[in-house]
RNA sequence: GGAUAGGUGGCAGAGAGGUGAUGCGUGAGACUGCAGAUCUCAUUUAUUAGGGUUCGAAUCCCUACCUAUCCUCCA
């Protein structure tokens, strides 16, 4: 299995610290708004890998941080006047229920900053020991000259960053990368005791303390979207290795590309985003699920109706060859499934390349419909358990059928609706096929007679 | 200005030195009470540009141009 490493800028071969565990960490959500389209691309990926992990024999600790505590969950709660408390758990809700509108199921705990402030002051502390920090006027601050490594996740230096154009002057901070790691409060805000006064924690830290509490020092894979490499993941390597003297935070290093609306990421400054809600009034969260695995991860995605009804269309597809394997019974077709199977594991071995498994499973359901009539029973049983094995990390095929009519129903009321056809009562049949509709299952009239199934 | 990743048909996306897959879309036809689905055929000059290496380049090298992201809020 190869990952492409952003610190190396190489696909490498991956192999955990500890045998077959793997402790994996990706920057989770701020909760301070509704989550996007853009959060759920990553969410989605990395839900991806662990689930593709564990169904290839290692045991994966999946780690998710939440930010819930913030400038913008202040500004955001003093804007709506509910505390930041309660604004950050409503959006946190929010955020699960997403989580489990698409199925993503594999983490193992998500732990919020907020539960996690003795373990930051620790850190700072340690930090102060070594002379990493600074007290200026409004907080504690992490002096990266000190750091040498600074800057080589992202190719930056610091030089280069001193000329950024879009860099506020600063104040008094000794280097403009200096970055804070406790805030001081400030009248009405929320705030922790510390041993430098009341306050709350910085960005970069809450991440660190979180994962050497969970992991330690040195884990396996840090995930994230592509715009937290800098300064964000930079800040973390600062602070953890300068705590613990080690030459690397965590091994593998991977980044999402960026899903773009119109060319331009989908971004809330720049108000061009989509929430799920937006797209769950026409599709389905196997539709969407699908859409976004059909790009490679690292690149830029543009979002697009097209992507979308491609991804019904192959959908179904998929799922018409499901249907035809499960009424096998032919004499046999010759279909070498394993050859299939073996190009979604190459896909998947080949830094994650859901596109490529994805592109596997419609040559799969190409061959089932070709061969329709000549499948056999245990062909067809081989062919459903790969399809099984890869919707164990792709989740888009199987989903859970809730609330469905029974299978009965449906064919009494196909009975009926074929006798008023022949009757040609068609407004009275297409009722029929509109309710059934409207139950979640869909009809089609072919030459022999009508088939039906149930959407997801 | 610096950094990173890229630039292949209308769109998405393979190809990793030996006349450019595939899917979607589109067009035509078949089927059909309608819808949908499906089938058949078609989509004729798609590799950003210019140099170089080579018998041969989408692929390797150089230059230019273009796009996205980051340069202290960001998945």
């Amino acid at each position: 299995m190869f990952i492409f490493n952003t610190m190396t800028s190489s696909k490498e071969k991956f192999k955990p610290i500890n045998g077959k565990r793997v402790k994996m960490f990706v920057c989770g959500i701020t909760p301070y708004d509704s989550p996007h389209m853009g959060n759920l691309r990553t969410f989605i990926f990395f839900d991806v890998v662990a689930k593709y992990l564990r169904s290839s024999g290692y045991e994966v600790f999946y780690l998710q941080n939440i930010t819930d505590i913030d400038d913008k969950i202040i500004t955001r709660a003093n804007e709506t006047s509910v505390s930041s408390l309660e604004l950050s758990i409503s959006f946190l809700n929010e955020y699960m229920e997403s989580m489990k509108t698409f199925s993503i199921d594999s983490v193992s705990l998500y732990a919020r900053a907020t539960f996690h402030i003795t373990e930051i002051i620790e850190q700072i502390k340690i930090l102060e020991d070594k002379g990493y920090t600074y007290k200026l006027e409004d907080g504690i601050y992490f002096r990266i000259s000190k750091f040498r490594d600074y800057g080589k996740l992202s190719g930056q230096n610091t030089e280069a960053l001193r000329s950024g154009i879009r860099a506020t002057v600063s104040e008094d901070k000794e280097n403009q990368g200096d970055f804070v790691l406790w805030k001081f409060q400030k009248p009405g805000e929320p705030f922790w005791d510390s041993p430098w006064g009341k306050g709350r924690p910085g960005w970069n830290i809450e991440d660190t303390a979180i994962t050497e509490e969970y992991f330690g020092d040195v884990y396996d894979i840090h995930g994230g979207g592509l715009d937290l490499i800098f300064p964000h993941h930079e800040g973390e390597i600062a602070i953890m290795r300068s705590i613990s003297g080690k030459d690397r935070l965590a091994n593998f290093w991977m980044h999402t590309g960026m899903l773009t609306l119109n060319g331009q990421k989908m971004s809330k400054s720049l108000n061009n985003f989509l929430i799920p809600a937006d797209l769950l009034k026409d599709y389905s969260p196997s539709e969407i699920r699908y859409a976004m695995l059909s790009a490679q991860y690292r690149s830029i995605a543009d979002f697009s109706v097209e992507l979308l009804k491609e991804s019904r269309v192959n959908l179904n597809y998929i799922k018409r060859a499901l249907r035809i394997m499960e009424n096998a019974n032919g004499n046999g077709s010759g279909i070498d499934f394993q050859q299939y199977k073996d190009g979604i594991k190459e896909s998947m071995d080949d830094d994650f390349n859901t596109r490529g498994a994805l592109r596997s499973i419609l040559d799969i359901a190409e061959k089932v419909v070709e061969k329709e009539t000549s499948l056999s029973h245990e062909e067809a049983l081989k062919g459903i358990e790969i399809l099984k094995w890869a919707d164990s990390f792709l989740s888009v095929i199987f989903i859970e059928k809730s609330k469905q009519i029974s299978s009965q129903t449906v064919e009494t009321l196909l009975s009926i609706r074929e006798d008023l056809r022949k009757k040609k009562l068609f407004r009275e049949s297409d009722e029929i096929r509109k309710a059934l509709k409207e139950s979640g299952v869909t009809i089609e009239d072919g030459k022999d007679g009508s088939q039906w199934f149930y959407e997801q």
